[in-house]
DNA sequence: CCATGTGAATATATTCACAGCC
DNA sequence: GGCTGTGAATATATTCACATGG
């Protein structure tokens, strides 16, 4: 499906560099745009200006244009973006013409609802295992998925070329099952269990830690209850109170930003 | 120059002390190191050095002192920080002094999960309402709390103080139950539906999207397959790395560095 | 000594502002 | 005219390296 290479134009020889090195808060962004694109696109949108799409995925339009142009150019001046095009090339960067298969293990609580999150399947992923350690889970069926041991992960992770797995288990199992998933092949994994992981380099772990996201908002809680609970003191011997605006402020992963202009 | 601030110990009631103002990526950091500090604290620590805290928590040693000095200092020097008195800084910084209210809105695949996940209440939350449109889902019971109508989040958020909204629904719905959290004096939001939410300043809205880190790490699979496919192998499909890579590789993903000895 | 805390140096990210092209 | 693409300017973050003080 990738006929289209965004390579350096001209004929410099010998190596395309099949991908261009981007930023990593642009590639943090760039499935968000893609999300934003299918979006427009659904709603009969074929063009889209670089304000438009930068509203929709929440960012402002300065950083939207820095973004694709990481990409090498597919905009047209006075015009914005084609639409299809820009979702094609997103999805051959980030690497989703073709559809992935992830490996899923730990089906308790937050597993089971991961087995059956829809949202994998339609953005490009597909799950194609599911593993517990516990004998009592093995053989449950979810979303039409039998889940099965974890020690039947080598075979089915190189039947099935898993490069992704996901972690889904207590904290006291994450180390093991990435050391297992890291045997097994994997070289990419999402840990949802709340500790730091240990992996060979060339391993990238990303890591969602529910309760972090929380403690975040808290903070910002905290911080607007101080700020309000003290309207304009005169000089009351603590530092002026940085006037600092709106909601959101930037993060590694999904702070939204408060459009000021 | 360390001016001690025992937290909510001193001072006229109602008076808050003013919070210092943290980088944005510092905050993010810090729910890792707490996380971090009560495993020390568990397994008998009662002081720990920069070192080995910033490799408990995944980061190295100088960007956790710097963290660490943007509280106002409370190592010692040749010797480390106590663990007892760190807890007690970051949990006040963090605003977890007190127990907050959380409402999650949206009890469905994801939803069920979220009410049932006992890392909310163990570190420093309550859920203290369960709310879906769906009367069908109304009534239901889930961990000990019934699932309520959307329409009574009003008189239930200024019953329970409740600040903090967690939005589990599908993605259609979000921006509408945003706009109902936030009449009802909500201030922050985590969201889990795929979309941008429109709020008013002053309100933080944090987002985590499944998909979204699965297509990062898509991104960083297609860089590896790219440089390892490339010295002079021409269009060879997909090549299921089998070993570790070598040296050179750049290493992390952003959210965890590259963690071992 | 030793490990913290911190200015200085570097790296990365965002924003501005406008040239260039449609 | 309008909008992209981009260098230059600014802001934020990380890392270095060492003075400082228990």
């Amino acid at each position: 499906m990738s006929q289209h290479r965004p390579a350096g134009a001209s004929g410099s020889p010998g190596v395309v560099p099949a991908l261009p090195d981007l930023p990593e808060a642009t590639v943090a962004r760039l499935p968000e745009y893609l999300r934003a694109l299918h979006h427009l696109a659904e709603s009969g949108h074929d063009t889209v200006s670089s304000e438009g799409l930068a509203s929709a995925a929440g960012v402002n339009s300065a950083k939207l244009r820095k973004d694709l142009s990481h990409l090498g150019s597919y905009g047209t001046r006075g015009v914005g973006y084609d639409v299809a095009l820009l979702v094609e090339q997103i999805e051959y960067v980030l690497g989703l013409t073709q559809r992935r298969a992830v490996a899923l293990v730990g089906v308790g609580n937050l597993g089971h609802a991961l087995a059956g999150y829809a949202g994998f399947g339609t953005r490009g992923f597909r799950i194609a295992a599911l593993f517990d350690a516990d004998p009592g889970r093995v053989g449950e069926q979810i979303n039409g998925l039998t889940v099965r041991h974890i020690d039947e992960l080598p075979a089915c992770a190189a039947q099935e070329s898993i490069a992704i797995g996901v972690i889904a288990t207590p904290a006291r199992a994450a180390q093991t099952v990435a050391d297992q998933l890291v045997a097994a092949g994997v070289t990419s994994i999402l840990n949802f269990a709340p500790c730091v992981l240990s992996v060979p380099e060339g391993v990238d772990v990303r890591k969602v830690d529910l309760a972090i996201e929380l403690q975040i908002l808290s903070f910002h809680e905290h911080r607007k209850a101080s700020l309000t609970a003290l309207p304009d003191t005169p000089g009351a011997g603590i530092a002026a109170i940085p006037n600092r605006l709106g909601g959101g402020g930037l993060g590694s992963s999904g702070t939204q930003e408060a459009v000021g202009s």
